[in-house]
DNA sequence: ATAGGCCTGACG
DNA sequence: CGTCAGGCCTAT
């Protein structure tokens, strides 16, 4: 799935592409996607609405409409948007269409369906859960360390802390696995073992890797595309992620793949303690 | 705090 | 055939 800088680049495109379209009518294929309300509802309410502003929270997008109401979309792990001229082919695993005034698809593709979307009144997040407890972005402004401290309390190991999206907003196993390398961090380390320089790494190396995906026009493991259908590059600049059995960049020793919290998690046992 | 479920596809 | 996949939800 698309993590936080994808979606970030997702939504700086939509945001550009959208300014002022309005959406003439929506085709739902396959209406589990629909978290909320029904998948008639959701048709119903999107049509006719003009798209006002677009914005990120986490790993979630959300589309402004005129009048109260938000469209919410999740790409799940594999779920992309594209905008395409009307008309055309349709993709593989095209499962949601919005019909634009001025003649163009935005389309929801996901092969493996694991995205959601939901039409809410603004600002009211409680059919989406995880959307309502999402923590700090960040890449805000005001993130600093002692808030990332605040995110690490407990005692469960400091990946699955990272990939709490109740802790901290839009990391996903990629970017919590390139983090935790660069700041010199074993992703089972207890989070109450932390020491206050370890959270200061850990608080840069994070906004860091985000920056760095952002500019390089975020990872392509398998499925992420942007807006255009363009693949990013970061992938070639993880220094773990799916490195298993190759040399770390930094030390050269033999990167190592265990499972935490059921995730594939890679890591160099001799840069990360 | 951790496992299993949801889905399809790529790869060995 | 089995393993691995960028995530979230629900149940223990």
């Amino acid at each position: 799935m698309p993590e936080l800088p994808e979606v970030e680049i997702i939504r700086g495109q939509l945001a550009r592409e959208l300014r002022g379209a309005r959406i003439s009518s929506c085709e739902v294929l396959l209406p589990r996607l629909v978290k909320y309300p029904t998948a008639l509802g959701f048709r119903r309410g999107v049509r006719g609405r003009e798209v006002r502003e677009v914005r990120r929270r986490g790993k979630y997008l959300l589309f402004a409409l005129d009048g109260d109401r938000e469209l919410v979309i999740h790409l799940g792990m594999t779920g992309s948007l594209l905008l395409l001229p009307r008309g055309g082919e349709r993709p593989r695993h095209t499962h949601i269409l919005f019909h634009l005034e001025d003649g163009r698809d935005l389309i929801y593709v996901d092969p493996r369906t694991f995205g959601e979307t939901a039409l809410v009144r603004r600002g009211d997040y409680r059919s989406l859960p995880c959307l309502s407890r999402m923590g700090p972005e960040p890449l805000a402004d005001d993130f600093t360390p002692s808030r990332l401290a605040a995110a690490l309390r407990g005692k469960c190991r400091v990946k699955a802390a990272l990939m709490d999206q109740a802790r901290l907003a839009g990391l996903g196993n990629i970017y919590a696995d390139e983090a935790l390398h660069r700041a010199g961090i074993h992703p089972l380390r207890r989070v109450d073992t932390l020491r206050g320089r370890d959270v200061a790494r850990l608080h840069a190396a994070v906004r860091e890797v985000l920056d760095e995906a952002l500019e390089s026009g975020g990872s392509s493991v398998s499925d992420y595309v942007d807006l255009q259908g363009e693949r990013g590059n970061f992938q070639e600049r993880h220094l773990v992620y799916r490195r298993a059995g190759e040399p770390c960049r930094a030390c050269g020793e033999i990167i190592r793949r265990e499972t935490v919290s059921g995730r594939g998690t890679y890591f160099c046992p001799c840069c990360q303690k």
